[in-house]
DNA sequence: TAATACATTATATTTATTCTAAACTGTTGA
DNA sequence: TCAACAGTTTAGAATAAATATAATGTATTA
């Protein structure tokens, strides 16, 4: 299948090489026309009920590090006592629905770009990103 | 002295009684005209080196929570294993720079208004941050 | 095939945070 | 005054995410 082939491209260029294991986070993470946001546990929780093969801990926060480090995930900061991961790894925004502890991309389109006055001598900014917390909007009831 | 009427409302305002713990960790948040970023690693520190009492760990977890709560200190969302709080709770944004692990306050006014065009059905918007991720500026060596 | 390099895994460790339970303190009212 | 009580502090235990370790397994290649 052509998108196996994908997958080991992904891997090498990572300095990883295509094992079952990894193939099978590529394929949790990447088959998919839709991208999505994560965390560690829940990954492992989709690969637990879709594969046949078992893959540890250990083997999945390796992996999705090396992913990012190669650009092919994004670690989203949240105020949270775990790391939020994502597939979208353009430049772009989010809500977070404190509520239901999720995240909500918004394209970089929707905002106004983000113009910053202040700056710090010997240093510039490598990125600027938007959170915006949400939460139920319980109209005043009429 | 005036300013421990301050604490002693804010903690009863938080639903604390004063105790000289708790004015003791309200001296090191409140007794000063800037405001501050901290870890809880480092606030116990500073109280470490500065009083003559001892607060344990659970104490000021309590306390900044129940600050939190109240909207005396406010949690940062930053990608790190810890927390990172304020003591300036006005609306503001923030540069993190990642060599030094350092947030720096940018004021409302130095960033303009951040329009987001996209909404979620039944939610609204509670809070808007930016955070500018910075790092040196090692220009090109003529 | 044998040697070697790289991977996976179970398990241990680290660290921030929260919980627990016992000891302590300050307030109240008999 | 002082016993009872509510609330507080604290040391230490528990929890949970993340990382490290080291033994075992697998793939590559000479
Ligand atoms: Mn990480
Ligand atoms: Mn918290
Ligand atoms: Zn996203
Ligand atoms: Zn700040």
């Amino acid at each position: 299948m052509a998108y196996a082939e994908q997958y080991i491209d992904k891997l090498r260029k990572s300095g990883l090489r295509p094992t079952k294991q990894r193939i099978k986070i590529c394929k949790v993470l990447f088959n998919t026309d839709k991208t999505f946001h994560f965390t560690i546990k829940e990954l492992v929780k989709i690969i637990e009920n879709q594969a046949n093969i078992k893959v540890s801990l250990a083997t999945v926060y390796n992996t999705v590090h090396a992913f990012i480090k190669k650009g092919y995930l994004k670690e989203i900061p949240l105020n949270a006592s775990q790391s939020y991961y994502d597939t979208n790894v353009t430049h772009h925004h989010h809500f977070f629905d404190e509520e239901e502890n999720r995240l909500i991309d918004i394209h970089q389109d929707d905002v106004d770009e983000v113009n910053i006055k202040k700056t710090i001598p010997g240093k510039k900014i490598k990125s600027v990103e938007v959170i915006a917390k949400i939460v139920s909007d319980n109209q005043s009831q009429k």
